[in-house]
DNA sequence: GTTACTCAGTTGCTTTTTTAACTCGGTAAC
DNA sequence: GTTACCGAGTTAAAAAAGCAACTGAGTAAC
């Protein structure tokens, strides 16, 4: 089931750990622009360029979070049971990301999550560099999507549509909501929002 | 005063510690032939070449504590202040193990030292190596106190004396004794058999 | 007695990391 | 305006570590 995990790969593991646990911590205590790369690699006990090994820039850190999450929207629409339109896949995967409070979904209340959110908000850089990697996946999306401009902009509109929910949720949130007090508008607005997509789009 | 220590000499230090410990602490769990050299490595999660890297033989991963402190007899002698006959330097050194408790003046009661003391007499291939190491000890004591005979016979005595004084204060220990309890006539043991050396040798 | 196994220690090759020195853009000093 | 510095990111060389497969000795099976 589980690949066999050798000495190497569990210390790789262990140093990217140690690398992003280090960036956040520092960036949380004093902001992304007070810290130096040199002072992450130094807290992390690894040389500056094992540390680019890692991560590709500065601004990645950070990001890696959802960098992970890149194209996800594009596998789970190509993974898909038989039989289910795009739409309906895209919506019940937000929703299964509602349920488990995942925090690009934006309704998590943890303190760390929510600091972490008004960090990448606040910061200029971060904020382009998360635009960029939305704007990889809505072509990662259009792709599997549909070829033409339909797929263009089914893809943009389903990109929009998270965003939205997300900096929403979040929002009510960095108002001093708790998560599990606004889920029931979460998912509430996320089904308005997948139902109107799906509506525009022709999808059953 | 002290060296600036790089990321890769830090990293190493760990990685010979996590080694040791790992190896004593099997060893003390299970005795030595009932350990390999892979159980050692995996425990400490390194390669077996890694660890013979680092160690050069099985023995070494306990009696490297007893290498540590390879020649230290022939430094003291050579080291010594000027004016100081070199039997009382060596006289003077032993005592001041005996007052830090230094396990290798088998004045020690902790029960990890007093079972490695334990492991290592009760070992055949860790005695021999053992010996191995004072024999080499014994080889830079004699070309320091006298390039002929006389410094043979000098160093190959106080060699045996210091094995004889630490063999009979850890049997004490071994009996039950604690260490404090037995210190007095460790040290009047120490002086005795020194002051004996001293005069067998002429020093003042 | 030969077959098979285990374990200490080694070897060659590859991957990862450190080190130091570098480029390049920005920016404060003066 | 040029000089000096700082920080992001890169480069090349060397050290260190992992991996897999080996040797060679001992030993149990049969």
């Amino acid at each position: 089931m589980s690949e066999p995990v050798g000495l190497r790969a569990r210390k790789k593991g262990r140093t990217r750990d140690a690398i992003a646990d280090a960036a956040i911590s520092l960036f949380l205590a004093r902001g992304f622009d007070q810290v130096s790369v040199s002072d992450i690699a130094a807290m992390a006990e690894v040389s500056k360029p094992t540390l680019f090994r890692y991560f590709a820039s500065k601004e990645d850190l950070i990001l890696h979070r959802f960098a992970d999450h890149s194209g996800e929207a594009a596998r789970v629409v190509r993974d898909r049971p038989p039989g289910i339109a795009p739409m309906t896949a895209l919506h019940r995967h937000f929703r299964d990301g509602l349920d488990r409070f995942d925090p690009v979904t934006g309704l998590n209340d943890h303190p760390q999550v929510v600091a972490f959110h008004r960090l990448v908000f606040t910061t200029p850089s971060l904020a382009g560099r998360l635009l960029q990697y939305m704007l990889d996946d809505e072509d990662a999306l259009a792709a599997v999507l549909d070829p033409g401009v339909r797929g263009r902009l089914q893809a943009a509109q389903v990109i929009a549509v998270r965003r939205v929910l997300a900096r929403t949720n979040w929002q009510k949130i960095a108002d001093g909501r708790t998560a599990h007090d606004v889920r029931p508008e979460a998912v509430a607005d996320a089904d308005h929002a997948f139902a109107q997509l799906s509506h525009a789009t022709g999808d059953s």
